[in-house]
DNA sequence: GTCTATGCAAACGTTTTGCAGTGGG
DNA sequence: CCCACTGCAAAACGTTTGCATAGAC
């Protein structure tokens, strides 16, 4: 049976208050605000079933790794700032839903980022 | 000065007769056929060399890793299979080109993968 | 009291690096 | 003959796992 904790809970928290996805050791150092003792076994077994669960999404983009947000969230893509190497949460879709794709394909889902400058680095 | 060795050769070849990005173990399998004492380190070492050249290009989509491909294509998108796991090559971009993103951000390229599953695996 | 979730340390896969020696020019 | 490049082994890095025990219920 499913045990509430600290721990969890303070990642939970940390990520669903956040307006930007958070990488692993962002969420580390503020889940220790909530929860000290806290470690990085406890953030990846937690970030991992909370995914399954469908509370948190996971966003990798090479450049910076991976990083996590919550779930549910409207369609939506990323843009990655050369200069703070933030990602930034970016609204709608830009994506021709006419993708042309060869004979017998079938798409299930797309990936999209935007590289460049944000307004706080330009 | 630069000096051509049969292991950079071997690697330059099978990246660049390939119709796909090929990951790491790939180009070391296939560039042990010409070159049978290559070993990661090499591949590693060229395939950074090779990029920072700009002979070839590194694509990295998560649930496959990091590939690579020859440079100067045109400019295109991939997709990725969630049956055979395999990064195939797009033509063309789907993209609409009038993005709209917040005030002050500068949009300097972007990354596309579409996911789901190819004609062989259908 | 039970048994899940944590904390630690060791293990893992991928990529990088130090160093001695090979071989391209 | 020189020194760029290789091959090997060790290190580095992010992530996962085994195991003993703290703590949720």
């Amino acid at each position: 049976m499913e045990r509430k904790t600290v721990q969890r809970e303070a990642i939970k928290a940390v990520i669903e208050s956040s307006s930007r996805p958070l990488s692993v050791h962002e969420i580390l150092d503020q889940a220790k605000a909530i929860a000290p003792t806290i470690n990085l076994a406890t953030i990846y077994r937690n970030l991992k079933r909370l995914a399954r669960d469908g509370e948190i999404a996971q966003v990798t983009y090479p450049p910076v790794g991976t990083a996590w947000e919550k779930a549910g969230k409207p369609h939506h893509h990323h843009f990655h700032c050369r200069k703070c190497g933030k990602l930034l949460e970016l609204e709608g879709c830009a994506l021709d839903q006419d993708l042309h794709v060869p004979e017998g394909f079938k798409v299930e889902g797309h990936e999209l980022f935007l590289t460049g400058v944000c307004a706080d680095c330009a």
